[in-house]
DNA sequence: ACGCGATATGTTATGTTATAACATTACGAG
DNA sequence: CTCGTAATGTTATAACATAACATATCGCGT
């Protein structure tokens, strides 16, 4: 069983946990999520899956799993860059936390890393101060990532 | 005059300045944008600036004047809403730094606030150990303002 | 095993956000 | 005053997202 198929069948027992199901297009879905191994829009994600499963999907069906994955926690939209990546922490034990994206503004590359306590608490206060309360579910920021930054020597 | 015409005033100069022209349909979208006192899609501003100014706004247009604006540092995109804001330091001295924005998600009004170059660097530092080099010019964030909370009663 | 209600997916249409490509107009330096 | 540049107009279309209703599938209780 690969990497992927492992990370699946984890997903699949945390919607068991969770009594909802991982039907067949919704582990299609993720799979992609996960194979692409970086962020996707919807439709990109519609047509590597159809090129890679050999099955239709709608965009509306599409965007119908993304919302049942993010609710499930196992995929996250990127408000920054409207598109769509895996969970980092399926297989992983640790709670979901508030997480941080890096996001590589030129080939989608992403970074899901855990933001440190003290900073989250920091910009509360910061934005209590302006008069505003802080709901954000996550912290996102372009970025350039290793792979790409020789191709931007102006950085 | 009113402090919105001093903004507009303050802007012009800035322009000519850059040796760039505020011209009157770029000042008539500025003006939207410090009118309506929040975030507001191209769309939306297009019929702002249109009840307003008695005048016609193609989305083209609209959409080319919101990229000169921004250019200019009068205006601002909020990536995590899809909408646009003016700038609020027009018409302040101090030079802009990396902007942090409170975008309340109910009714969009938006706080530009500065980050603290500790803030920031904390973030650059997580962001370059990740392998990703921070690029994003401002930092987005979903907020409820005191305005709205009451309405909000579980947060 | 069967039928029923709930969940999931299919289908069609449309709304919203944004850009491409080319035409026309306005502006300002020489 | 004319020529090149900058700005705006116009039309078309791409890209992202949701509404509304139809059909299919699943699993539970009998």
């Amino acid at each position: 069983m690969n990497a992927v198929d492992k990370i699946i069948d984890k997903a699949e027992q945390i919607c068991l946990n969770r009594g909802t199901r991982l039907t067949a297009k919704r582990k299609q879905v993720l799979a992609g999520l996960i194979e692409s191994n970086k962020a996707l829009s919807a439709y990109e994600l519609i047509d590597f899956c159809e090129s890679h499963y050999g099955d239709t999907f709608s965009a509306m069906s599409v965007y119908r799993i993304l919302e049942f994955l993010e609710e499930e926690g196992l995929a996250h939209r990127l408000n920054i860059a409207n598109k769509y990546v895996a969970c980092a922490h399926i297989n992983c034990g640790h709670t979901h936390e508030t997480p941080q994206f890096l996001i590589c503004r030129e080939c989608s590359k992403v970074r899901e890393i855990r933001i440190t306590p003290d900073a989250i608490s920091n910009l509360k206060d910061n934005a209590s101060d302006a008069g505003f309360m802080l709901v954000t579910p996550q912290f996102e920021m372009s970025c350039i990532c290793k792979d790409c930054a020789p191709q931007q020597p102006n950085l």
